[in-house]
DNA sequence: TTTCTTTATTTAACACCGGTAAATTACAAT
DNA sequence: ATTGTAATTTACCGGTGTTAAATAAAGAAA
């Protein structure tokens, strides 16, 4: 019955490569070894039990530092999204949202599904509020309607989570075409089993500019386009209502 | 030993209430006993088990009828979106949209977590096909590039689905709130616990207007927003390039 | 009917999951 | 050294998707 187990000095498995040692649990450190995992792991890797492994330690003790998984991926979602600086205000609030909609981008491409973390949290962390914050100033400080704003935000967060989405699932489905000519020869015939009919031409047709496309790019078309959409709606505000200045 | 169970003959456990007898099992009959669960318990309510128990069988039963739960899922967002009628083609590619877009959200709003369910499968069921068939011709039609028409449809597809899940969402939010006052009390707490402060003015100024809200309204607001941006960029193609029609 | 075959379902089990209560260890202050 | 608290572990619980093998039901052939 002699139990003598002491707690592992400074790292027994093989993760947890910081400079800290381990001991005792904390919740930064936790944050990054789950941020690791999820960088190389994707959201399905993210078990309380892997992440103990991780850590080195039994899985109970991570609930003397956090309460259940979803706070946790409440953590992970204010992490993802606190590196996305405010842009500089002296500049339209086309180029502002502009900016801040492609960085957002860059810091959700980061990790792997990060869309769905966001997804599945509100938005209650400090940096997700200034976010919101940011927005709906920069907006009314453009000369949108107070009823209007809170919905043009919500159109653009909606715009970047989409098009981050399908473009990482595009961009890991080529990577496994490539890496895999199996599984891409798979792909290609449920593809065209059911689309090389003459069901269905225009999508056939189109498929190409899908597939192989400059991510950056296409982000940029379509953000243009939705911001062009918001451009219309603010001309015909000032029609509607002249001498809107705040 | 003398097990002699036989197999129940019309409807023993209380759902199940179709007409068909329940012998044997069926793609359709699992459709749609997953379809009435999904309807009344929300995507969390769908365990193999669960809909064993519905159907008055075992859970492996199942497994003959589907490979995973996976293909389940794409059954259940090719049942969801086969009843959005493609729109009239005689009149304009707006209104065509316009309309598809509002159809789309209403088959969505149906059933809880359509949204989820319809991201976690891709698109390769019949209608979903059509769908996208319809988009890509309707914009071809309309004379956008073909380059471009791609990711304005994605853009549509994406604002439909974003406004979806938060109307959802906000939907939900409201009704617990107004059931019980102690949640609503704690929700309040939330919010106004890190927002009354000064940092973020513009927050809580219009976070009214996105509690109460005329939803179908929002929504039709924010789609025209969008094809306005559409609009703007097929101004500016035909400014680039004259002499355009199919 | 009896036998055989195919179809459909059940039994039993596996490995995993998120989460909790209670026992236990580690550690710092007295 | 003793005590009290902080941190972790042990031992579970009920649940999940899924599979292999045993079994039952239904239909065809004799």
């Amino acid at each position: 019955m002699a139990r003598r187990r002491v707690r592992p000095a400074i790292s027994e498995s093989g993760q947890e490569g910081n400079d800290a040692l381990h001991t005792p649990l904390d919740r930064t450190r936790i944050e990054n070894a789950v941020l690791d995992m999820l960088r190389d792991g994707g959201l399905d890797s993210l078990s309380m039990r892997k992440i103990a492994d991780v850590l080195g330690v039994k899985a109970p003790a991570l609930y003397y530092h956090v309460k259940d998984k979803e706070q946790l991926l409440h953590w992970l979602a204010e992490r993802i999204s606190v590196d996305v600086p405010t842009p500089d205000e002296s500049r339209s609030w086309r180029e502002q949202l502009k900016e801040w909609a492609s960085l957002f981008r860059l810091a959700l491409l980061r990790y792997p599904d990060a869309v769905p973390i966001m997804n599945a949290t509100f938005a209650a962390s400090p940096s997700r509020l200034a976010h919101i914050e940011f927005l709906y100033r920069t907006l009314i400080k453009a000369g949108f309607e107070n009823a209007h704003t809170p919905w043009l935000a919500s159109m653009l967060k909606s715009y970047i989570y989409g098009y981050v989405e399908e473009e990482s699932r595009l961009r890991s489905q080529a990577k496994e075409a490539a890496l895999s000519q199996n599984e891409h020869g798979r792909r290609q015939q449920e593809k065209f089993e059911s689309l090389s009919q003459e069901r269905y031409p225009y999508l056939i047709r189109l498929a190409q500019y899908t597939t192989s496309a400059d991510w950056d790019r296409e982000f940029n078309f379509g953000l243009s386009v939705l911001l062009d959409g918001f451009e219309a709606r603010l001309s015909k505000q000032s029609v509607a209502s002249e001498a809107y200045r705040e």
